[in-house]
Formats: C-alpha cells, structure tokens, sequence
DNA sequence: CTTGACCTTCCAGCTACGGGAACCCCTAAG
DNA sequence: CTTAGGGGTTCCCGTAGCTGGAAGGTCAAG
C-alpha cells in the first residue's frame, strides 16, 4: 500500500503519517522507487494512533499505549494506568472550561449589546486582578 | 515601574509581557538605561490582558477586545460579539471533551487492570476505524 | 570592589502537525 | 515519443503562546 491509500483507510492525512514515521511510532518498508511500503499490519498501528489521538491522548502517551499494544507480556493494569491520567486530566480541562463559561456566559448576560459604550464585559476585564503595590 | 514590579502586579510573568510588548500589546516607555518603564496605564492594560487570556480569550480576541476598551465610542454590541463568538467555541470545546471522556470513561470501567494482557482499551483502539479497500 | 539581583536582546524549543517548493515516478492518451 | 496528470519524496517554514537559556549591561548593598 501507498501512503495515499492509507491515509484513506486509516483516516489521518498523509502528511501525519509522515511525522509520525519521523517520530518513530511507524516504520514501513520501502519500495525499491522509495515509496513507503505499508503492511496490513502498519495500517492497524495507525488507525489505532488515530483513534487514541481522536480520545485526546497526546503523542506520548500514544507512544506508551502503543508500547503496550505491541507487548504480549503487558499488564492491563499499565493500559488502564495511562488512560485513567488522561481522563484526569480531561476531567480537568473540562472542569476549567466549565468556568470560563460560567463566569463568560454572565458577563454576556449583563452586557446590552447595544450602540452605547458603557460594557460590564470590559468593565469585568479593566477592574479585576490588579495588585497594590506593596 | 520595572519589569518585575508589573510582572507581579498584574499577575504575568516577565518574559510573557515582554512578549506582550514584541506583538505590540502593550507599549511601555523606556528608561535611559534601556529598561522598561512601566506606567499605571500601561499596568492596567496587562491585568486587563491577563484576565482575558485566564478567561481562554486568544491573543488576537485580545486584540480586539483591547482596541475596543481604548475606543471611547466602541459599541458595546462589539465586545458583545467577541465574547459570544469566544463563548461558542467554549461550548463546542466542552462537548468534544465530554464526548471524550464519555467512551474514555467506559473503557477504563471495562478494564479489570490486572497483570493479565487482556485489555478492552487497548481492544478498542486497535479494533475500530479501518476502513476497507475499496 | 564585588556580589547578587535585576534588566536587556536574541535564539532555540515546545505540540502536532499543515503549506508549499522542488523534484521524482508511473500510467494513460494522443 | 511526448506529454499531462496524479501519485510519491525530502526539506524547510509557519502556526500559538509562550518558556528556557545564553551573553551581557545596570544598580544597590556590604
């Protein structure tokens, strides 16, 4: 298979492919015309790092699970280890941004939008968060 | 005013608002040393920066949202605007990660994580999204 | 005079790619 | 045979929003 042909089947573009074999998660063969070569088995490896990146894992922890994919031996106690800190810190993000909307969503409520200048948003950004000096 | 005295004042780190100074943010006067020197004003701008940025505005929505705050004849509609926009992509960004951490969420519940190599997370990333040559 | 804490500029690197140039390869059609 | 097109290849730059570090100037205290 060419990499145009698996980009389509996995779903990543042919240029993530390529970083990815930059960055060693993939390592496909050659044609003797330099055209990467992937087997059956490189298609599964990818489409697997698409799924783990579409869940978020970054390219690290994507490098972990894959470890832990090829290894026969592993614990799936390691597995579940790297995704409970993911969803840790997605619960976090998640939790950061419930906030930002929270405090967004009433600034936008008290603001007219109308034609006059006077604006609870700006005035919330102007006056908070200065510290005297000491 | 120094560097440091605003750095800690408006809650930023030095090389942020020397940053914020290269992509003309802020634009304090210099010293004949060459240092910054900092006014009230230019202070009030970097606390007013610093709580956009905490409230995930991007530094061109800064951007706008500063020239807004200068303009004494501003529209309140306008920040109004920036604000909904920036709130949209909250929201949208929410629901992605709660999507995430949904399935995230039931394929650790399914894991035993134990020391046996048997792992439905790692069953799951591997398993979907190949599509067929067609 | 020296020490240490400031300040300055500049350059590199981070994440996870995307765009585009310059070039090679292969097939089909005229 | 040539040409056109649609693959592929490498390489380098750019993104957002900083952060770290090097090499050096400045200033107040001891």
């Amino acid at each position: 298979m060419n990499i145009g042909d698996v980009a389509k089947r996995a779903g990543l573009p042919a240029k993530t492919i390529r970083y990815y074999e930059d960055i060693g998660l993939v390592k496909p063969k050659r044609d003797a015309n330099g055209y990467r070569a992937f087997a059956e088995k490189d298609l599964h490896r990818l489409a697997f790092l698409a799924r783990a990146r579409a869940l978020g894992f970054s390219i690290e922890e994507c490098r972990k699970l894959i470890s832990l994919y090829d290894d026969e031996n592993r614990a799936s106690a390691d597995v579940k280890e790297v995704a409970e800190g993911h969803l840790t810190q997605i619960d976090a993000k998640i939790a950061q941004l419930q906030e930002m909307r929270a405090t967004l969503a009433e600034l936008v409520r008290c603001c007219h939008g109308d034609d006059r200048p006077d604006c609870p948003i700006l005035a919330d950004l102007d006056g908070s968060g200065v510290q005297a000096a000491s």
